[in-house]
DNA sequence: TCTGGGGTCCTAGGACCC
DNA sequence: TCTGGGGTCCTAGGACCC
């Protein structure tokens, strides 16, 4: 049986939202009507475009530009920093109101979500359940969605990013030769800056051209990569809405420094604050993790990064810092100016499922009571409240306040 | 005052085993 | 004194997404 899709996609998500939210605060003015943008904080080094307003993309500002950038492509442009708590409070909300639709919901993003509405068999039906959608978002939340009608993921993702905002389109197999076809390739999901100019070297321009190569050349040159694109061209797409939770298979953190760092101990300082902010949210997800990895960016933008495996998985603040410290003396040295400290656990297993294989385990029960009470105290009092004794808090010490749940 | 941070998946190549 | 080959596991790096 043919599923029906429906891909909503929240138009310029972090400005719409910022904007709503101004506005309930009392603001006299929507900064979706003016030039502006959600960029991050140039004095931390972190100056780029989050979102833009319509006004702001038609000076050619873009997505991902640094604000120096926007600054002189508009120079009146309006700046906002971002608030992911406010953007989660609205991507909640949203949720809850397609909830009352299908409970076939896949989070694809913070702004973004399939649903899985195929017990709304007919074509007309399916329809005007997306134009309810659209307008009950518009009325009650106060922003604006695009919604993709299809019979695959694939095919919605593609139809929600035709025409913006405010719009529902619809891609149906037999809409894929005048309505996707004609597109530049670069347009294709999954089609990135690295691989366009490889295809644009074979003549391809289009998703048409790519839909119209030969599958075995393409799976040659691009491996695995290139059977996907050609099926995505030609609009195939079995995968499923994965609407049950799932947990994550990484947890990661990492932060471009204020400034560059050479010294050893001051990277030690902010690894362990990166590590104790990992290991609370994977302790939050009730996970263990089994791989370390640490990651290092030079001022030249040089990128290394270096792994190691634990003995036993553990979401121990102390034995997971203990191996992140170890790599990252691996990877360091002298002299080294460091712009970029990250770290992430990998390999992750559900705690339980670990316990129950394991003779009784006495080992760090010390450890893990101490960081039980820890997180206990982040929980009531909030994360950045809470720091561990003894060291000196690498946050505060460089004002890393963005070091967050 | 250029160039974020959170993820997922894939691949090449080395180590090691039979 | 010329060095196969299949399999698995692991690591570093890269590509892509929002």
């Amino acid at each position: 049986m043919e599923k029906q899709i429906l891909h909503i996609d929240v138009n310029n998500a972090f400005l719409s939202w910022s904007a709503v939210e101004m506005l309930k605060q009392g603001s006299q003015i929507d900064i979706r009507e003016i030039p502006a943008i959600i960029g991050g904080d140039e004095t931390k080094r972190s100056g780029i475009v989050l979102a833009k307003s319509m006004k702001a993309k038609e000076c050619g500002i873009r997505t991902a530009d640094t604000i120096y950038q926007a600054r002189k492509k508009c120079p009146n442009i309006k700046i906002f920093s971002s608030n992911f708590q406010i953007y989660r409070k609205y991507s909640n909300e949203l949720y809850k109101l397609l909830l009352q639709y299908t409970d076939k919901i896949e989070k694809f993003s913070i702004d973004e979500c399939f649903l899985d509405m195929t017990e709304y068999l007919m074509k007309d039906t399916l329809l005007n359940k997306a134009k309810e959608i659209s307008k009950r978002v518009k009325e009650e939340l106060g922003f604006t969605v695009n919604i993709g009608v299809a019979h695959n993921k694939l095919l919605a993702k593609m139809a929600s990013d035709f025409t913006k905002p405010d719009r529902i389109h619809t891609l149906y197999k037999e809409e894929i030769p005048t309505k996707m076809w004609p597109l530049p390739v670069s347009e294709l999901f999954m089609l990135g800056k690295r691989t366009v100019p490889k295809l644009y070297n074979m003549q391809i321009k289009t998703i048409g051209d790519l839909a119209k190569m030969d599958k075995k050349l393409l799976e040659k040159k691009f491996g695995k990569h290139g059977i996907m694109m050609w099926e995505y061209a030609n609009g195939i797409d079995n995968s499923e809405v994965h609407y049950k939770e799932e947990k994550p298979k990484c947890v990661g953190n990492s932060i471009t420094l204020p400034e560059n760092i050479v010294e050893l101990e001051k990277l030690e300082e902010i690894l362990l604050a990166l590590t104790e902010q990992v290991t609370f949210r994977l302790r939050k997800y009730n996970l263990l993790a089994k791989t370390v990895n640490v990651q290092l960016r030079t001022k030249y933008f040089e990128d290394t990064s270096h792994q190691g495996k634990l003995t036993i998985s553990t979401s121990s603040t102390k034995e997971i810092y203990e191996k992140a410290k170890t790599l990252l003396h691996q990877m360091y040295h002298k002299p080294m100016e460091i712009r970029l400290l990250g770290v992430r656990v990998d390999n992750l297993v559900e705690k339980e499922e670990i316990q129950l294989s394991l003779f009784n385990d006495k080992r760090n029960e010390k450890q893990e009571k101490l960081d039980k009470v820890v997180d206990e105290l982040k929980n009531k009092y909030g994360y950045n409240k809470i720091t561990r004794a003894g060291k000196m808090n690498a946050g505060n010490l460089l004002k890393l306040k963005d070091i967050k749940k």
